[in-house]
DNA sequence: CACATGACCTAAC
DNA sequence: TGTTAGGCCATGT
């Protein structure tokens, strides 16, 4: 199958897919593990464009300071907070 | 190439 | 402690 999106995306969703049952991120951590510490802004621009939605945790993101940010799907940050508290992750 | 957008981060008030 | 302003990055138009 051909894959979508830029180098960078890819990147970003392969590690999403890294991340455990019941385990959260931040966008900043994720951004070091790409080596681009700074980039924070584009790796959450790449889980918002996500192709594979269904496919990738892009609910285990969340931001630096413990809370959730965002979240594209249907319901919002409602929806994603709902799957993090199923997950056993208790949001702030 | 220049401008605008977004699920961010940090510092300053 | 809550709000504002600036900076940073990748993508799309």
């Amino acid at each position: 199958m051909k894959l979508k999106g830029t180098k960078f995306q890819q990147q970003v969703w392969r590690y999403l897919l890294k991340i455990p049952y019941g385990k959260v991120k931040t966008y900043k951590e994720i951004a070091i593990k790409l080596n681009k510490p700074n980039s924070a802004r584009a790796i959450a621009n790449a889980c918002a464009k996500n192709p594979y939605a269904p496919s990738i945790p892009c609910h285990r993101v969340i931001r630096s300071d413990g809370k959730l940010g965002g979240y594209s799907g249907p319901g919002g940050v409602k929806t994603k907070e709902k799957l993090l508290k199923k997950e056993g992750f208790l949001v702030k």
